[in-house]
DNA sequence: TTAGGATATAACTATTTGCTTATATGTTCA
DNA sequence: TGAACATATAAGCAAATAGTTATATCCTAA
């Protein structure tokens, strides 16, 4: 049923980065859609480096990648990394995170204007 | 398909437990059969009680339980964590541990004597 | 009952980690 | 062009982590 094993080093740093609550969460909301950074600190209640510090971490280990939208940077899920099946089964595991998309979403980081 | 969430902190406790090179080595281990501490010894290039400690963490996780035979104590996988559907998950990802394991059937520590 | 082996615990240390504040960089728009 | 916003990076710090050595505990067998 399963497939492509990845060597155990490179399986446990992932696990690793997936192993902190922090990122676990971003991951699952990042498992719905595509996100902003701005839209990531309503739902964290820490500062706004601390967010992009492990932003940075999962792009570094391909987990998720990054684009510019104007000023804005909308991180994803890398789906054509090596680790994206692990990442997959692992998310199966944990509740969808609708409470805090509905949050985002309420809050429209954004869109300020209203215009 | 997939089934019995659990709470993104406890998912990321274990994670982080299996975010160890040694730890998911460990676990890969175990899924082909129960060892004892000494068997382990074999195949890590650390102290004994830097294992001890490591099985002491996943024990206390609930991911492995332990069973003293005479002056061994064997460990194995706990199938009745509520962990465990995730734990069998993330090892489909990772290599069996052959190679480890011929190891430890080639040294045989409890059986010093040959009796 | 004591010696020796197997394992656990204690105490310590160096490294890593996750956060903070301060600051730099990049983008938009008046 | 410069003010305001979005994001990234730098630097520093406290806590957590993974290892070590020393020692305690538990079991077996002579």
């Amino acid at each position: 049923m399963q497939q492509v094993k990845m060597e155990v080093e490179q399986a446990s740093l992932v696990l690793k980065l997936l192993g902190d609550k922090t990122r676990l969460t971003i991951m699952a909301l990042l498992n719905i859609r595509e996100l902003c950074v701005c839209e990531l600190l309503e739902v964290f209640d820490m500062s706004q480096p601390s967010i992009s510090q492990h932003l940075r971490k999962l792009k570094d280990a391909g987990l998720v990648k990054e684009e510019r939208k104007g000023q804005w940077v909308y991180y994803s899920i890398n789906k054509t990394s090596d680790a994206y099946p692990l990442l997959e089964s692992v998310l199966h595991y944990i509740p969808e995170q609708t409470e805090k998309m509905e949050q985002i979403i309420k809050s429209n980081p954004t869109l300020r204007c209203g215009c």
